[in-house]
RNA sequence: GGGAUUUUAGCUCAGCCGGGAGAGCACUUGCUUCACACGCAAGGGGUCGUCGGUUCAAGUCCGGCAAAUCCCA
């Protein structure tokens, strides 16, 4: 055993933490085994996106996860924390594009494959530095394993795939609406588009009907679209606007007519009641020109600027457009009126740019066939979500999803597995770069220019890190994988994904459980952004409080699927955590002898507080493991933290002390209970605080890695009921003695003696055994047994706890009045609980329906407060004719 | 418009199968007690959003209402 004088008396995780991590690391204790014959635990990391550093929310992702993994590796488990990275398309890449800018250059200038070189740089870069933050909170992940969306498997899975669903008809190309961002330059899919209510005018324009004979109004947020329009429409059944239908308006700013139609869209009730149709530039517009055949002009260039149809404006972008045209519209007496409005506008999740809707040819996933099996699967429950409520949102999308636009107009990615034939125009997917065309034997082949959105290829995940589409060893020991930790916000971006992708490759779910845990707050709430700067940095709270503590501040007083707030409060909470446990450790390390063999300690060398501290414990490991087991993480941390300092540290400790010092068997028995029980809390405590605990555990067990070490077995502790009750007793009355103090105000230094008597026996000796323990807790000097029918001196103070009555003669220090006031408000006490249990009991219905033993609870209440408030009574007695004697 | 969640102490949040309201922080008082002031001890503080229902019994289950947040369209 260590000498004291070599233990600091902090931790200090700032040096620790890293040599730590070494050990683990040169120990190989991360890795896990393919084959194996033990039963496989398997997570998947949700991969970061090589874009930047590590932000709060990924060290709550990566914490999560890393507590389940080290739990189930105690539990004897094959325990496999997979780590890795994603390239992050279109995220990526506007970062690269803008780090170029900066020297003057553009992708364009430099071409696709020395572009694709800076990205592989940025990739090198940020993946070390993301794998060196991820080793800082003290993952155990398994490093060998580490891999990266673009790396040469995964990229083969991503081509296997792509391939399949096209043969299988699942993947098509085709013009569709899709969104754009005219600021990445590419489409997006419909999730990628963020839609915000934001201020807007209401324009309402007139449209003079071509014959001359009147006009009708249109209303629209979009004026500039205008020059696209090809209908009005009205709702087929309005009929005061139906006598219009069929008529032609001429739309003004423009040479043209256009037909006034009839669609069951329109509501009725907005604007005008007249709805201008752009089938370039609106969905539902687009909707609507399929239905009625209308024609389609596009306006708009890919970079958002009006096209040549568009006459003077052309070359204006939509804001400079929209400004000219409305001006326009009022010198020429079409403009009705302008009003303020509410409008959703959409914008893209990347960049923040407003989102053009408009007609372009992808390529599309067909969703239908795939969301069937997926919902079926999480409605059979072969995938849960933790909490369960998230299945609903998980449903609410599924079945009404749409067609998923995959192809991007960006080089930083899976380039498309299509090649065109450049002279009969066939289409050939391939897993290989073809050399001929099948059809015409043409060796001018085009590649498809496109990539595919990084999602797509995170869909494949969970399974295409463990190797697939090869049947690996880590394949067949690793899949399907446990548990999928990860937040609710990217439920449709990827838990969907690789749900309905994990069933059409490998026919199975990827996870057994999804846990899903909430978004990190700010003090106050609000959402951590860029913008806001209200961002904390994991590392900096690493470097304040050390690791340990910030994976405590995330996990403390959490519940699946609730957001949580950041705030310093609870990382100092974790600290001062961490120091308890320390210097638990320095008291234990003080008071041990070299010889940490107990095996000479018996049974019968206990006292009440070992067999209490060792039924506790029991009770600790078995509410722990429950809770782990339910992944309600932050209850499980509860528990340790208040057996650790509840417990063991104010009273198990506080109650050894006597014994340690005196030596002899009982001394003995005491360092035994106490290193046996404080070895399996660091156990048990280990999952959430890994590094403190495990250099707690190598000065107490050289040689040994607490990481290796098996989860403790609540069967090799008894729950001993006498020793609960009777230590619950020796508190209260602990408790009783102290309040006293406090309430008369009487200094520490005053000792004072007492009688007592106790129901039970094994608190007799206990009391009478343990004075020097009572002189410390409780300032007792001196204490007596009070003889069955003899009385307590009249002039003493009684403190009636739970299970008897301790005397003190304080008569001295004590005014009566002040004393029989206490014991009034005492006593009107216990008659309340006493009325409230009678009560209780004399309705019969609570007797005859409720369980037994809630009715014999609520009986043995009555006959302990009976017990009390008689004793009290006969103290009051005595206190008032002294009162009495005293007048 | 559709869906989900939340409402408990001054603050942040727990509260499992319905059976006497909990934690941390903050607050008050007292402590250089030989592991720890990142500590010890003793306290104060709650109509569990609101109305109704089920039940012997509701913070907990069911419904209405109000307020807030989020997602989808």
């Amino acid at each position: 055993m260590k000498n004291i004088d070599d233990i600091a008396k902090t931790f200090d995780p700032l040096s620790e933490e890293p040599i730590i991590y070494k050990e683990w690391l040169d120990r190989n204790a991360f890795d896990a085994e393919s084959p194996s014959d033990k039963e496989a635990f398997t997570i998947v990391m949700p991969p970061p996106n090589i874009t930047g550093e590590l932000h709060m929310g990924h060290a709550l992702d990566n914490t999560l996860p890393d507590v389940l993994i080290r739990y189930n590796r105690m539990r004897g488990k094959n325990a496999l924390f997979l780590p890795g990275t994603d390239h992050a398309s279109i995220a990526t890449e506007a970062l690269v594009v803008q780090e170029l800018s900066k020297e003057g250059l553009t992708k364009e200038e430099l071409g696709r494959e020395k572009f694709l070189d800076y990205c592989w740089t940025w990739k090198e870069v940020y993946h070390d530095r993301i794998t060196g933050q991820q080793q800082r909170l003290g993952l155990s992940c398994d490093w060998k394993r580490q891999r990266f969306t673009m790396d040469e498997g995964l990229s083969r899975a991503v081509t296997r795939v792509f391939k399949d669903l096209y043969d299988e008809g699942l993947i098509y190309r085709g013009e569709r609406m899709i969104n754009w961002c005219p600021s990445c330059l590419t489409s997006i899919s419909d999730i990628e588009v963020e839609h915000e209510e934001k201020d807007a005018s209401l324009y309402t324009i007139t449209y003079p009907f071509a014959d001359g004979d009147g006009a009708i109004a249109v209303a629209t947020t979009r004026p500039e679209t205008m020059l696209g329009d090809t209908a009005v429409a009205i709702h087929p059944d309005d009929e005061q606007r139906s006598c219009h239908l069929g008529r032609m308006v001429h739309l003004p700013l423009t040479d043209r007519t256009i037909p006034i139609i009839a669609d069951s869209y329109v509501d009725p009730e907005f604007g005008t009641g007249y709805v201008k149709i752009t089938p370039a530039h609106d969905p539902n517009d687009y909707e609507i020109g399929l239905r009625h055949n209308l024609p389609v002009i596009d306006i708009l260039t890919d970079d958002a600027r009006m096209t040549d149809e568009c006459g003077p404006y052309a070359g204006m972008t939509t804001i400079e457009a929209r400004e000219a045209v409305v001006n326009d519209l009022k010198v020429q007496g079409y403009l009705v009126s302008v009003e303020p409005m509410r409008h959703n506008i959409g914008t893209c999740q990347r960049c923040d740019t407003i989102v053009e809707p408009r007609i372009s040819l992808q390529w599309f996933v067909k969703m239908e066939p795939l969301a069937g099996p997926a919902i079926e699967a999480v409605r059979k429950g072969d995938t849960q979500f933790v909490p369960d409520h998230f299945k609903k949102i998980y449903f609410n999308w599924m079945e009404g999803i749409r067609d998923w636009c995959i192809s991007r107009q960006l080089w930083w990615g899976h380039r498309i597995p299509v090649w065109y034939c450049e002279e009969c125009e066939e289409i050939i997917v391939s897993e290989k770069t073809p050399s001929t065309c099948p059809s015409c034997h043409s060796m001018c082949l085009k590649q498809d220019e496109d990539t595919l959105d990084t999602w797509f290829s995170s869909a494949l995940w969970a399974f295409s890190t463990l190797g697939w589409p090869d049947h690996t060893d880590d394949f067949k020991t690793f899949y399907p994988t446990d548990v999928l930790v990860t937040g609710y916000d990217i439920i449709f971006f990827w838990v969907a994904r690789m749900i309905f992708s994990s069933l059409y490759n490998t026919g199975m779910t990827p996870f057994r459980y999804v846990l899903i845990h909430g978004m990190v707050r700010d003090e106050l709430g609000r959402k951590m952004s860029k913008s806001l700067g209200n961002g904390v940095n994991p590392l900096e709270l690493i470097d304040k409080y050390g690791a340990d503590a910030l994976r405590y501040g995330l996990m403390v007083g959490t519940t699946p699927g609730k957001d949580l707030r950041c705030r310093d409060e609870k990382f100092e909470n974790g600290r001062n955590f961490i120091n308890k446990v320390w210097n638990a450790f320095r008291f234990i390390v003080m008071n041990l002898d070299d010889d940490t063999d107990f095996s000479d300690v018996t049974d019968d060398d206990l006292e009440i507080e070992d067999r209490w501290i060792m039924s506790e414990l029991k009770g600790t490991i078995n509410a722990l493991s429950d809770h782990l087991e339910a992944m309600e993480l932050g209850m499980a941390q509860e528990k340790i933290y208040t057996f650790l300092w509840d417990y063991f540290c104010d009273w198990y400790i506080e109650l050894v002390k006597e014994r340690l010092h005196d030596g002899g068997r009982t001394g003995r028995a005491a360092q035994a209970v106490l290193y046996g029980v404080f070895s399996d809390s660091l156990k048990l405590l280990h999952p959430f605080m890994p590094f403190v605990t495990e250099r707690i555990y190598g000065v107490l067990h050289e040689g040994q890695l607490l990481i290796l070490e098996t989860w403790p077995d609540a069967g090799q502790y008894r729950h001993d009921d006498d020793a609960v009750r009777t230590m619950t007793s020796l508190v209260s009355a602990i408790r009783g003695v102290r309040n006293l103090r406090a309430e008369y105000k009487i200094v520490p230094a005053r000792r004072f003696s007492a009688s007592f008597r106790a129901d039970d026996g094994a608190l007799v000796s206990r009391l009478q055994d343990g004075l020097p323990t009572l002189a410390r807790l409780a300032g007792i000097s001196a204490l007596n047994l009070l003889e069955d029918g003899s009385y307590f001196d009249e002039e003493d103070v009684i403190v009636i706890f739970n299970g008897g009555e301790i005397a003190v003669p304080l008569r001295e220090l004590v005014d009566v009045e002040e004393e029989l006031n206490r014991l009034k408000k005492e006593e009107a006490r216990l008659k309340q609980e006493i009325k409230r249990a009678e009560a209780m009991l004399a309705n019969s219905q609570f007797t005859t329906k409720a369980p037994a033993h809630v009715v014999e609870a609520q009986r043995e209440k009555e006959v302990q407060y009976k017990d009390q408030l008689e004793s009290l009574r006969v103290q009051l007695e005595r206190l008032e004719r002294l009162a009495r004697d005293i007048d």
